[in-house]
DNA sequence: GTTCTGACCTGAA
DNA sequence: ATTCAGGCCAGAA
């Protein structure tokens, strides 16, 4: 079953980004393989274990907002993202400064 | 089998 | 900038 190995390629992509730098879902997604899966990624990380030490709180939708609801996790995820020195401007963070991987120009 | 729902994306109006 | 419709994938009812 591939839906095993994806998931952990998954894991594997995400575990590639370093502190301060975030990503999409549908980036995640595309780098797991599987370009276009981006809600698939999002219930890869809402089952994701709390003890998990992968960062999943750098992982936006592609507005570059919080696809959390004003929760605890919600708030969790904030606090880590200015914790890494993520700059919110508004309610929403520049992708083009912050996105991994860096922008290809 | 169909239908709904969700930590989504893109393009058009 | 905001709203809408269509497309995506997977799991639950």
């Amino acid at each position: 079953m591939p839906e095993n190995n994806h998931r952990t390629a998954l894991y594997t992509a995400l575990a590639q980004v370093p502190p301060g730098r975030v990503l999409t879902y549908g980036q995640l997604a595309r780098l797991a393989g599987r370009p276009g899966a981006a809600r698939w990624a999002g219930s890869v990380l809402r089952q994701l274990p709390e003890h998990s030490q992968l960062p999943w709180h750098r992982v936006l939708n592609a507005a570059g907002r919080l696809s959390l609801g004003p929760g605890s996790a919600g708030q969790l995820q904030r606090q880590r993202l200015q914790d890494e020195g993520v700059i919110f401007t508004g309610e929403r963070v520049d992708l083009t400064i912050y996105g991994w991987p860096p922008q290809a120009v």
